[in-house]
DNA sequence: TCTGGGGTCCTAGGACCC
DNA sequence: TCTGGGGTCCTAGGACCC
C-alpha cells in the first residue's frame, strides 16, 4: 500500500441535536431527542440511555423519560451546514459533500500552505467549535473508506489519524459492520458464515465474497476489506433526483385526501427543482400500503420538464393506476422522487415543454391521457391554468 | 420496534435497436 | 427467413446511508 494519509472525513455529531443545544442553552447536558414520531436525533446524553436513531418516539420515552423532545428545525439545520461547508471550502478546494452534516476533504496538496493533514484537521476542528458552536469528528487515511471508518471511531468530538503502516491492525479487528454499505442483511449473511470481522471477510476469495453477496457488493465490500478504496474525492458530484414524503399513520384515507396530499409534495418538488434551476424526467411514485409493504411506480418522459402541472398530472396517473390497491390494502406512506436531473438550461431552446406552449403541452398531456385516462389530464389543466399556481394553491402544512 | 424523511447505488427482466 | 450478440433505456424492487 503506497500513498499517505491525506483524505479527511469530517462528520458533526449528533448534528440535529447539537443544533438544538447550541442554540437552546438550557438544553446543555440534557438528554436532547428530535423528531416526535420517531427519533431523528439524539443528543449524547440521550445516547447515553440507549436512544437510537430511527427508534419509535415511544421507546424513546420509556428508556429516557426526562428528555427534552424538539420538533425538528431544518432551516436551522440547513443554515449551520451551510456555515460548516464554507468551512470546509476554505480550508481545501476540494470538498465532496457526502450528507447534511459530514464530507471529504483532500488536503494532500496543502503542505507548504497549511501543514500537514493532522495540523489541517486539528485546525478545522477548533474552526468549526468558534465559528459556528458544533462539535466535529474528523478521521485522517490515505483512503476515503478509512477515513471515514476513522471519524466514526474517534466520535465524539474526536480526530483520528490512520498512518499507512498502521492500516491492517486498526481496520481487520473491527466487527464487518463498521464496512461502508454492510447493514443488517449483509451483516446476518457474513455472520452465517462464521465472519464476524474485517479480517476474517479479506481472507475469503473475492470471488467467493462475490457469490454471496452480489457482483457489484460483493467485490467492493471485499476490496474495503482487504484496503483497497480507489475513489478519489470528487468535487463534481451532483444530485441525481429530489424527493418528499409523508407517512400517514393507519386512518383508513379518502382518495381525496391522498390526492390533496400528493397535489401538496409535487408542488413543494416543482418549486425545489426550479429554486435550483434543475429539470426532471422522471417521476416516481412511493407508496407504503396498509401493511407496511412498499411499492414504486414511475414513469420517464422523453424530455426533461420542470412545470409543476406536467409532473403532477404524471403523479397522478401513476397514483389512479395503483388507487384499487390502495383501496384494498390500505396506505400508510405516500411519496414522489423526482429523478434523471439536469440543468434547467440543458432542454434545447427549440423542444420547450412549457404550461405556455399549448402544442408541447399537449404532446405531454397526450401520453398522459393515453395511460391514465382523462381524469386526471384535466386536473392537471385546471391546475395549469390557474393563475395562481405555483405560489401555493394549498395551504403549507404545518 | 407498531415503524421518518432525505438520499445513493445495484440487480434483473423486457423492449428496442443495430 | 431465421438466428445471434451487444448496448441502452425503462421499470420495479431492494439494500444501505445519515
Amino acid at each position: 500500500m503506497r500513498g499517505e494519509a491525506t483524505v479527511l472525513h469530517a462528520d458533526l455529531d449528533a448534528f440535529y441535536a447539537s443544533v438544538e443545544q447550541r442554540d437552546a442553552p438550557e438544553l446543555r447536558g440534557r438528554p436532547v431527542i428530535v423528531g416526535g414520531g420517531v427519533v431523528l436525533a439524539a443528543s449524547y446524553e440521550a445516547k447515553a440511555r440507549g436512544v437510537r436513531t430511527a427508534m419509535g418516539g415511544r421507546q424513546a420515552r420509556e428508556l429516557c423519560p426526562d428528555a427534552v423532545i424538539v420538533r425538528p428545525r431544518m432551516d436551522a439545520y440547513s443554515a449551520a451546514s451551510r456555515d460548516v461547508f464554507a468551512i470546509f471550502r476554505d480550508t481545501t478546494p476540494l470538498v465532496e459533500g457526502l450528507s447534511i452534516d459530514e464530507a471529504f476533504l483532500e488536503v494532500g496538496g496543502l503542505r507548504r500552505t497549511s501543514g500537514t493533514p493532522e495540523q489541517i484537521a486539528v485546525r478545522l476542528r477548533e474552526r468549526v467549535h468558534a465559528e459556528v458552536g458544533l462539535a466535529i469528528s474528523v478521521g485522517v487515511a490515505r483512503t476515503k473508506f478509512l477515513a471515514k471508518v476513522a471519524s466514526a471511531v474517534s466520535k465524539p468530538d474526536g480526530l483520528l489519524v490512520v498512518e499507512p503502516e498502521r492500516e491492517q491492525e486498526f481496520l481487520l479487528p473491527l466487527p464487518v459492520e463498521r464496512l461502508w454499505g454492510v447493514g443488517a442483511v449483509t451483516a446476518e449473511k457474513l455472520h452465517r458464515l462464521g465472519i464476524s470481522t474485517v479480517g476474517q471477510l479479506a481472507e475469503l476469495e473475492a470471488a467467493t465474497a462475490e457469490r454471496l453477496l452480489g457482483k457489484a457488493t460483493g467485490a467492493h465490500l471485499h476490496a474495503l476489506a482487504r484496503l483497497r478504496d480507489p475513489r478519489p474525492v470528487d468535487t463534481t458530484k451532483r444530485r441525481g433526483s429530489i424527493g418528499s414524503q409523508r407517512a400517514l399513520g393507519s386512518r383508513p384515507r379518502s382518495p381525496e385526501e391522498i390526492d390533496v396530499i400528493l397535489t401538496q409534495i409535487v408542488d413543494r418538488l416543482a418549486r425545489r427543482l426550479r429554486d435550483r434551476d434543475r429539470v426532471c424526467r422522471t417521476v416516481v411514485l412511493r407508496l407504503r400500503y396498509g401493511d407496511f409493504a412498499k411499492a414504486t411506480r414511475s414513469r420517464t418522459m422523453r424530455s426533461a420538464t420542470d412545470r409543476t402541472a406536467v409532473l403532477l398530472a404524471l403523479a397522478q396517473g401513476l397514483l389512479a393506476a395503483a388507487q384499487p390497491t390502495i383501496a384494498e390494502r390500505g396506505i400508510t406512506l405516500i411519496g414522489v422522487s423526482l429523478s434523471q436531473l439536469g440543468r434547467a438550461d440543458s432542454i434545447p431552446p427549440e423542444l420547450p415543454i412549457d404550461w405556455d406552449d399549448g402544442a408541447r403541452l399537449d404532446t405531454v398531456l397526450d401520453s398522459v391521457r393515453d395511460r391514465f385516462g382523462a381524469a386526471s389530464v384535466a386536473r392537471a389543466a385546471q391546475l395549469g391554468r390557474d393563475p395562481g399556481w405555483s405560489t401555493p394553491l394549498l395551504p403549507e402544512h404545518e
